[in-house]
DNA sequence: TTTGATATCGAAAACGTTTTCGTTTTACCG
DNA sequence: CGGTAAAACGAAAACGTTTTCGATATCAAA
């Protein structure tokens, strides 16, 4: 019961190992008949190679590696689902970690993909994550590795990302060219490059339109969960009575801000405009639909992976690569949060 | 730059190779005196045991594969979630691949796994699957394989599920008690073994409570997307004005159902009451928020990861497995789009 | 000192493939 | 028929590990 090996087929046909290997591989060196001959008996005994000694021999897998903070959330099973098509494609398989937004984790699941040896690494970063020594060892180490979404600036590698501080720019004056004068804003935690981003494009939105910055308006939250946003929803009511519109993180949160203000009797969008920012299927459905920046997951999957292909095909063959980050288009979805 | 090998390490020392390997796994014929400096020289060099050489020797890859018929997907993301938890706590890596609903597909992506040689195999089955030969094949291969939630029950494995017969007999019994006359329902596609076991629970809930079946008050749904529960939803209006309640196989197709009820000014659950199926986020978030079965994926990943476990370490020691069923419980959530 | 036991180590095969390089066979032409 | 070039094949090393089994070193007891 055994599995067939390259010289069980060289045996029943009389050949070397040699010969058979190179005959499936269509080297020059063999005869189109033994070609023949080699390729039928594969057929009739059902030989597949073993990958562990190909892995060996070529030192290389077919297999990467894919980490990202939460599993179990619209936007990044988008991405997935974009890497593993594009991936498929080129015959390569893929590993998914979860970092469970913590940097210790991170740091472990990553030891784990270079264990194993995978061919390249993509990751979009946990929100705990504010020291990059470990994804500048693998640089050093020549690993192939792309981040998406959640990036570090200051790591020198290839990145697929959204114009974070745009889009929130673009969100936030649309709140204001709908009539809001004293907006609010969810923002995530200090660390990830994106919730710096969008704070930023909220801030700058402000002041362009001669809004004077409050502070205390700002609320960060930390683990940006439905029930943040309803907590957060009551907390903004008790503290600022004045406030007309918010500009909000995540969609999920938005939601469950939404939920909340429908309980207490806060109209959306009549007392409050709100903007959610990611463009969860949930939103549009959620009553009143909400207005949000639409993030482009599953392209962002499909992107990533095209770099992270040729990042290694380059290594490879031992050709220098220069690692480019490409930014793609969001837009912002109207709907029935806001006025207008 | 080549990485550290045994070798490495062996001739740093002036061991042999044999020694350094049998010191790393505390061999009792190894002094401590030795493994201390060979461990040492490890942290010192950075070894990390190549992953290929060991899989080739041991013929095993620590790394599973994963089959499911769609990523993004709420339920089946928390069974991902499940199952890459309780892997990792045990050395196991989880390759995911997607089968899109397809039987051909679901067929090359099974091809690939064995290829890869992992060493057990997670699956939930494509809605077009309906011939078994290439699961049947790996059963007698002898690779673990467990099946979850969209199983089959012909063949010859351990299976995760829920009893989805009883549970849909809960919930149209539910609309019974709550009033509801007559009962439309909406399915899955003919083959798959969990639509057609909720049809039957709906069906024997109906003739208990002296309903008379109604063939037309079914409609077979093809993709269970949020537009067909729109289209159908309009459809069923037209087809039959004196319904007054749905059981809705799955939560996407019921929120599609509410959603256009409420644009078309039938009233829920005044008008129709719906129960819905699965438990996805959203259904206590949409307005009026959907009374479901609730199916636990994520213990179900864990439960699948937890048997597949166990029968891979039985394989390798040559132990006969026996297979087995664990079915898991479903629970009624009753919220607003029911009467009561 | 010898013996036997025990502790410690190393040689070597094996896992299955890929690829280089040398060897043999075939074909062809003079 | 001899010679040469091309075509077809095979031997063997290499990838890095694990594990068996035999070899050596150590030490106590006789």
């Amino acid at each position: 019961m055994k599995p067939v090996t390259l010289k069980d087929i060289a045996e029943k046909l009389g050949l070397s190992i040699s010969t058979v290997s190179k005959a499936l591989k269509d080297y020059p060196d063999v005869s189109k008949k033994t070609k023949r001959l080699v390729k039928e008996t594969v057929e009739l005994l059902h030989y597949k190679p073993n990958a562990f000694a190909v892995n060996l021999r070529t030192k290389e897998s077919k297999t990467i590696g894919l980490i990202i903070p939460e599993v179990v959330h619209h936007f990044f099973s988008s991405v997935i689902k974009g890497i593993i098509a594009k991936a498929e494609k080129k015959g390569y398989l893929v590993i998914i970690l979860q970092s469970n937004e913590s940097y210790e984790l991170e740091k472990k699941q990553l030891d784990l993909l270079v264990s194993k040896r995978v061919d390249g690494i993509l990751i979009s970063l946990a929100n705990g994550t504010g020291d990059f020594k470990h994804l500048n060892d693998l640089i050093t180490q020549e690993l192939p590795l792309v981040m998406f979404d959640k990036i570090a600036k200051i790591v020198n590698c290839s990145k697929v990302i959204i114009d974070d501080r745009k889009a929130a720019y673009t969100a936030t004056k649309y709140l204001i060219d709908s009539g809001c004068k004293r907006i609010a804003h969810f923002r995530g935690p200090l660390l990830p490059q994106n919730s710096i981003d969008r704070f930023l494009g909220y801030k700058k939105a402000l002041t362009d339109h001669n809004i004077i910055y409050d502070s205390s308006l700002v609320y960060i939250l930390e683990d940006m969960s439905y029930d943040e946003g309803v907590h957060f929803a009551g907390q903004l009511i008790k503290d600022h009575n004045d406030v007309d519109g918010i500009f909000i993180n995540t969609d999920l949160v938005a939601i469950g801000a939404i939920t909340e203000f429908n309980r207490i009797g806060v109209k959306v969008p009549e007392d409050i405009s709100i903007v959610g920012f990611s463009n969860w299927f949930m939103s549009s459905v959620i009553s009143p639909s909400l207005t949000t920046i639409n993030q482009p997951g599953y392209d962002m999957g499909q992107e990533a992976f095209k770099i992270l292909y040729k990042e290694i095909k380059k290594r490879k063959q031992n050709l220098p690569v220069k690692f480019k980050t490409i930014e793609l288009e969001t837009k912002l979805i109207k709907r029935a949060s806001t006025n207008n």
